[in-house]
DNA sequence: GTGTTTGCAAAGTGTTTGCAATTTA
DNA sequence: TAAATTGCAAACACTTTGCAAACAC
């Protein structure tokens, strides 16, 4: 391997490819805006709104579509805090948050700054999927 | 004390005088089936189904009404697990959750059978509401 | 080409609102 | 009777769906 070939989109590619998900030009352009950056706390209409601010031609449904097939292939996490909307996490690794009920607001707390003890088995042989802290602060 | 008197509806309207809701027939109606017997994580069409099942004359947006004035009071808690439904937990007390994803029931499990520890204080003087524990359960 | 993905508009879900009629104190 | 509460139906916000056209491999 002796060139280094420009590659735009390239993590957002990869990150396809992982997932078995065929890179599209909507599914190109929305990773690279889920990814390319620091972690963040998204809804679907944000990111439709900022897909069409950078000119990214692509439907509200498209956006749903594909911000539930990321979830599925791991690469997003759903977070519901409120009713009637929910958040898109692009930090799948173990984490806690906190609310800010004012606002609405998500903000990451780091699995090892909240220290969860003895969670009870689940019962009856049932797996646990996931233990979800989180921090409601009335601001 | 030495005649016991039959007082139907008295813990409810105890409830509401303490929270200062006028006992009005609806509410009266409802508090009874949401306090009188265990602890239950309703939603609101739940609860219109069952008041209408026992012959209460009320419309879904007075239990919509009603359920948010006895939250505002702090008769009942308000708990989001899933996008686009709430449940009202009649435990007002500390305590956390089992969820069990695939049929959307909820658990209590006591407050001190889960420990929380080192919770990051709340950014810039803001007050934390709540730490809410859920267990998701993949069952 | 063939199966997948997209966009649109329509339908769906759960919740809230405006307002006249009713009820409570 | 004055103020609070209710019911209805319409409005709402968010999300999903059906299907024809466009696209990826």
């Amino acid at each position: 391997m002796t060139m280094v070939t420009i590659r735009p989109y390239s993590q957002a590619l990869d990150r396809l490819r992982a997932a078995g998900l065929r890179p599209t030009r909507q599914r190109l352009a929305l990773a690279r805006l889920l990814f390319d950056g620091c972690d963040r706390h998204i809804s679907a209409e944000q990111l439709h709104n900022e897909a069409v601010a950078n000119n990214i031609r692509v439907s509200l449904a498209t956006v749903y579509n594909t911000l539930h097939q990321f979830t599925d292939a791991g690469l997003l996490r759903e977070i519901v805090v409120d009713a009637g909307r929910s958040y898109f996490d692009t930090n799948v690794s173990d984490h806690h948050h906190f609310f800010y009920e004012r606002s609405g607001k998500l903000c990451d707390i780091p699995a090892e700054m909240i220290g969860v003890t003895k969670v009870p088995d689940a019962p009856a042989g049932l797996k646990i999927s996931r233990v979800e802290v989180i921090v409601r602060v009335d601001g």
